[in-house]
DNA sequence: GGAGCCTATGGCACTCAGTACCCTTCGTAA
DNA sequence: TTACGAAGGGTACTGAGTGCCATAGGCTCC
């Protein structure tokens, strides 16, 4: 039963003790909550057992995390509020940009952090509990996405449905990335990865038909292309050899 | 406390009292808790009053429902096992198509008791535990449709995220589609806003340049297509043009 | 027809998360 | 010095979920 409180390392977050030099309680309570869910697991942790173990009082505890599960992902409300504001300050054309500008912030939150993100992405991946809690963060993230989104493209018909079906890609492949990196033990570049995984989102997007209402110039009606490419290629190239002549123009 | 054993009308789901007469516990505790929940809300009904209602001892409705959401969601497990049965079966060519009948189960089970899923669309809308039940549930769905993508494009570069990303965004428009149903009170025709939305995430995929690869039939490399278009033709209409110039031969 | 058995149900006691309420302490401003 | 507000502690309570055992009803096998 060692008093964790005033002790350095917390594998926990960025904010460590301050010039103070005494550690906020919050730091205390996720270094020991840590400790404890890897000697035990999480379920066999008891916020008792957790509290004892930071030397504080039960009712502290759920001062600081409403409930045991907060206490596992003490970053996320603070990245969605970062996220909330980046979009509504982002100027970009493409909206499909800026939802992906907005989701590598979360990249960024895991990477800044990546041995407690490795930690917690294997504790969650065996705890019901927690995976549920995961989901419903992630799925905060999405409507954030949604959202803006969904004004960005109001007034289109079906711009609801669009916003959703994005915001529903991004996430989705956003987390493909974020998860290979996160199995791989958290080495390397995280945002090589999710970048990638972004990119097929975007040329899905780019490639498909409904990118030129909002991407590419609008063109005269009464012009026409004339378009020659071998019959064996893929439909994205001559989609793409199609963009290009209109954009060289 | 009116003791609700071997009443009809259930509002609950289809299965009702059999040839033998007696309405079994599992539909009499739905019936109970559905009840209570429209008087009292979710929150401030317990599993006891619940108990009570249906008559039966308390250790029983735990038997029936690992928790007190589950008796929210009643079909779901059984529409899962569905899906799963429907995908392994399936011999449709397009992937893409196989798992969107697959989503087409989901919005026939909540069409099959429009009253009950307007019902329980309310409560969810307004109970977090049920909103992190629900969003447990639409991820084994996802699940599902993912993984049996990821068999489909095995092989291909890219092929396990495009089944991650494209799983996503079926059950998005999915979703999107059923909530603007629930939202009308169940009036009229579930299949006509979730097809709609559908074909959304269909002619986003036959637009894009993968479609190709699964997609058409290949042609010889030696060839070439001569395609017209007017110049201010939305992309997809292109494509459109150039698919069935394809077709046609 | 009774012994053995299996399944469905009830009852009880327990753990643990989360909450309501109130108390103490300490630093600070008036 | 007093007043006050913020931070933390303590206690008792509610309610979900679990483990264990007892009971009842129906079944088969002898």
């Amino acid at each position: 039963m060692t008093d964790v409180r005033d002790e350095g390392g917390a594998t926990a977050a960025a904010s460590g003790p301050g010039p103070s030099g005494k550690t906020p309680m919050r730091e205390v309570l996720i270094e020991a909550a840590f400790q404890l869910f890897m000697e035990h697991g999480f379920e066999r942790t008891t916020v008792d057992d957790i509290v004892a173990r930071a030397g504080v009082g039960r009712r502290s505890f759920f001062r600081y995390f409403p409930s045991k599960e907060d206490v596992v992902f003490p970053e996320h409300e603070r990245c969605l509020t970062e996220m909330s504001a980046f979009l509504a300050a982002s100027t970009d054309d493409e909206p499909l940009d800026a939802v992906c500008d907005a989701a590598r912030l979360v990249m960024r939150m895991y990477a800044a952090n990546p041995e407690f993100s490795v930690q917690r992405y294997r504790l969650t991946r065996e705890v019901p509990s927690l995976r549920g809690y995961e989901l419903s963060v992630v799925h905060r993230y999405e409507r954030t996405l949604a959202h803006y989104l969904r004004q960005r493209y109001a007034g289109d018909p079906n711009g609801a449905l669009r916003a959703e079906v994005q915001a529903a890609a991004v996430v989705a492949a956003h987390n493909n990335g974020l998860r290979a990196w996160l199995r791989g033990g958290g080495h390397g570049d995280a945002a090589k990865p999710v970048d990638q995984a972004l990119t097929f989102v975007r040329q899905t997007w780019d490639d498909a038909g409904e990118s030129t209402e909002s991407g590419t110039a609008p063109t005269p009606d009464d012009d026409v292309i004339v378009m020659v490419a071998p019959r064996g290629a893929p439909m994205w190239r001559v989609v793409q050899k199609i963009e290009k002549t209109l954009g060289d123009e």
